[in-house]
DNA sequence: CATGAATGAGAATTCATTCAT
DNA sequence: CATGAATGAATTCTCATTCAT
């Protein structure tokens, strides 16, 4: 009876879920878990409302998940500096000009942290991928180096990694239209922030 | 002829409308338009559901109340910095240190800016008061000032101001919970973005 | 205390009652009891709406007495069709031409038998006062010496009778807003349904 | 792919407005627009309140797509006159004697007239509707006709026509409830006021 | 697997009615 | 007697979720 074999529906799905999650990225990230519509997340994604249940078995669900991918995302995203070619401030140039899905993550984040309807699990999640037990962490060692090579401003590295990185994130999260009102500034005038000079 | 005098019931309507207001505030920072049940908004204000729309025609006219004093407070706020104390860097560090209303306004705005179902009017009003036509216009002579004494790196100022405002703005509205994920950063490491100086 | 007596008291609530009752009556018969808001009667009657209720129990309560008004009007205008001067045939053509507020007893009427919201016990006072029992009763003796006069066509009295009261105050009903599309016949050519005659 | 073919789907569809349709006519004709709930309009259909709105986007909407029938129903019988059988009278009676769902249709106009809360829309569809430009004119040949057969009584055709088109209508709307209060009158009694003869 | 019709719970808004003054 | 602030039940509309096909 069945045209297709399990390997051949496997993949199927696999495009399916793909098409999903990005349409849901999308939507999420733009708008919030409120404000995104089922409706809209299938019809980016151009399938019904009705194969979303075959794939995910609530709207929170598919939210969850896609919180995991964000912190997973940015996790990566941030050992990935030290690949990064160059002295640190140039691996930390780099790494603070975020291609445009990692910026979605990033409001996504935001959007799960600010706002309410949201699933408990998404908030454990994130309070778990917390500042101190993550970010600071990985970032610890660039900053370190970049004082003793000179060209970071002395003190708590620490607390300098925290503040570059909300000041980033914080960024991130209101560039969310093309607005012109708030145009994103200039790299080199916030990585003075971490250096300490003009 | 009547029970409670003219004055009396103008006393009752005022405030009843400041405490719908205060309370409004509060839920439309931190949920947004569409977050923000009109039921939250009365439970907050100690009042009925229904008494809200004696006092106001609908929820959207009170969001877009709430926008204007937003505005109007920002711009006043900013006009202020002129009477603060101190030299241009000591004026800058006061005018930073928002005090909690302040933060809701401006959370407010971000909301009104990024979520959906914000009413037309409201739109409207925040694209009049943009970067170019308010903020940098009413800054920008603290930074030449800055400049001129020394204490402000050099470059053009109206693309330092954009640049301070924008991050400031921005980590205004990342504060919205009680959040220990992000710690609000020192002042003095912002104030490196305006002076190049650790 | 008081610095009205018993007597002046009285004085001021019939005063009161006879406004909100023909401001009743013009809101209702316009709008219907759904579409009658008290708001709307006590500014036509030129009260607040808490004074409604120190002389009327309830909407429903207000609405029953404009009724039993209406019905008892009409009866008194179907009586006193008697004492007009002229023939048969003048009596009924100056009955015709009602006056405004018998027009609005005639569509408070019909209000009340066409919508709902009506209360029982309004249409039961309706139902009592139906064609057969009153109307029909009251001007079966015009028509049968408009008859005898030669005046008025041959045929069933009862059924003459019926048939032009219920033309008449079909066109009573229609008649609601000043409205240019439906204009009133011209009485005449209504009388011909009792005359046969051009 | 579909489970459910377009044709079959348009079925349904058509079937689900048919429904609506018809149960909206019956509540709207007979409670007005404010008197019909929608709950009513669901349960006479047979549905869920929620399936409405995939039908109709909202109470209005559906409310003027009532009113552009009814107004079309109504021009479309007025031009069937002619092809009815016999001489301008006989035509003329079989008209006066309209099937129920035209007598809704005049129902409905009536509330629209005469009620509140009408969609301005629909005051437009109607006030272009008026008597003088469509009713008077599709009418005014058969009239004329009469004349000249002697069987229509002498005088201005447009008066003739206007009177005995107001005084059925009139007679429609009257005729809401199952009302033994008001029997629908005899139609030759009515054709006096055209034939001017008993 | 896939569709879209169908449902029902929840949110904004209106308004008759009550109540403190 | 008189006012108008205050309440809550009822109504329209939205949308996540289910289900027949």
């Amino acid at each position: 009876m069945s045209p297709l074999n399990e390997e051949q529906l496997q993949v199927i799905r696999d495009e399916r879920k793909e098409q999903i999650i990005e349409a849901a990225l999308k939507i999420f990230a733009r708008r919030g878990i409120i404000g995104a519509k089922l409706s809209m997340i299938a019809t980016e994604a151009g399938i019904s409302q009705g194969l979303l249940y075959h794939y995910f078995k609530s709207k929170d669900e598919l939210f969850i998940l896609l919180i995991q991918q964000a912190i997973q995302e940015s996790i990566d995203s941030m050992k990935s500096v030290y690949q990064l070619p160059g002295s640190p401030i140039e691996k930390l140039r780099a790494f603070t000009q975020l291609d445009s899905e990692g910026q979605l993550y990033f409001m996504l984040i935001h959007q799960a942290r600010t706002s309410d309807g949201v699933p408990e699990k998404a908030k454990q999640l994130i309070e778990q991928y917390s500042m101190e037990s993550y970010v600071v962490d990985i970032l610890e060692p660039l900053f370190i180096e970049g004082q003793k090579a000179g060209e970071f401003a002395p003190g708590d590295p620490r607390q300098l990694v925290s503040t570059y990185f909300t000041v980033v994130s914080a960024l991130m999260t209101l560039n969310i239209h093309e607005d012109e009102a708030y145009q994103m500034p200039e790299v080199d005038l916030l990585l003075r922030i971490v250096t300490g000079r003009p």
